[in-house]
DNA sequence: ATCAAAACATACTAATTAGTATGTTCTAGC
DNA sequence: GCTAGAACATACTAATTAGTATGTTTTGAT
């Protein structure tokens, strides 16, 4: 990576995390320039607007991560329902990058800028629509497989999932204790086993 | 009521709104007396700082109405599970406090603040508590009753119940579109009966 | 080695922010 | 009607904000 290049990273790297503990809207450009001891003038080179920055970190920090941890598990040839299950409780128990106090940055971001930046929503939009539709397709495969009821609507089943994972992300900001995980963890998992 | 504290509930009620809608820290001082019509020295002669009146938001406004739309209607003589599912299903559908892009107020102050700010943390934390304990305590009756089966759960339910409907509100706020909604209410539905 | 463009550095600006200082007016009890 | 405190009004401040103007340095191709 040349120097310029990891230049644009490391901001991108270190202002997603600002932001996904303060939020985007409180995170201010001179918090990140004075973290990653980056200037102004080299942060406006590789951003035009605050706002350039922030859709960068969605689509190059945000978008590749998630792809990783919440789509690519869900193409392995285990159940998908156990893949549902243990991605969830992965994320939610394992994953070294979020903390229950902080919640889920695409949620986060999605709670706060998604009525009032087209731009951000869209590019949000994208990422849990393809979550969304990697669950649908790995149930439909279970449900032609044999494994699942027939009955099973994959579509509203996605749906339930992932509002499920995003709404328990927000409780545990409130409940700061992984209590709540573990609890939740339980009741996802007689969810699914009902549905076979 | 009083002219003054008519003065300080319109000052609440109008800045809910704006909250609800832009967010409580980019929802400015300024923009709320210039849309209450009330002068900066009136409203510093009712709350001490933002943060007193984002308290009393909370606390006066937020909490009352959840009281009223959330709690009381479990208290009713139905089935519990039929009593949830339409509670949900008029809050999403009927609500006219509330609008797909804006969210759940709750849920937004809970992914603004609660990192940040104790006091927000735990007024919001009470009104939740609430509403989850008193699903609970409305499942465990339905289990004694014999109208549920015996291995349900009524602290996993609740938390399940309560996760969902704050992740299809923050979906909602991506999708600007009620057929989620709709789908979500389907599969909340067929969640449910499998409980009975 | 030269040179143009890429990459970065510094010092500024104009707007907005929460909060304050210092008033004036209204209202209720006597 | 008088008066004290409640209720409100106006003009300010200091800090912070995103963004800009105007530079200097670094880099890579020739």
């Amino acid at each position: 990576m040349s120097k310029a290049s990891n230049t644009r990273h490391t901001i991108l790297e270190k202002a997603f995390d600002l932001i996904y503990k303060k939020g985007y809207q409180t995170t201010s450009i001179d918090e990140i320039i004075a973290t990653t001891k980056v200037t102004k003038g080299a942060f406006y080179y590789h951003f035009k607007t605050k706002d350039d920055m922030g859709l960068a970190i969605i689509n190059e920090i945000v978008k590749p991560t998630m792809h990783e941890e919440f789509i690519l598990p869900l193409e392995s040839t285990n159940d998908p329902l156990d893949n549902i299950y243990n991605i969830t409780e992965s994320l939610l128990l394992k994953n070294e990058y979020l903390t229950i106090e902080f919640g889920c940055p695409a949620g986060n971001l999605t709670q706060e800028m998604a009525p009032w930046n087209v731009e951000f929503s869209n590019a949000l939009n994208e990422i849990i629509l393809e979550w969304q539709s990697s669950i649908e397709e790995s149930l439909q495969l279970a449900i032609e497989k044999g494994s699942i009821q027939t009955t099973v609507n994959p579509k509203q089943v996605a749906l339930f999932v992932i509002a499920g994972y995003w709404g328990i992300r927000n409780y545990g900001k409130l409940a700061k204790n992984i209590d709540c995980y573990h609890t939740y963890l339980e009741e996802l998992k007689r969810y699914l086993n009902q549905l076979k």
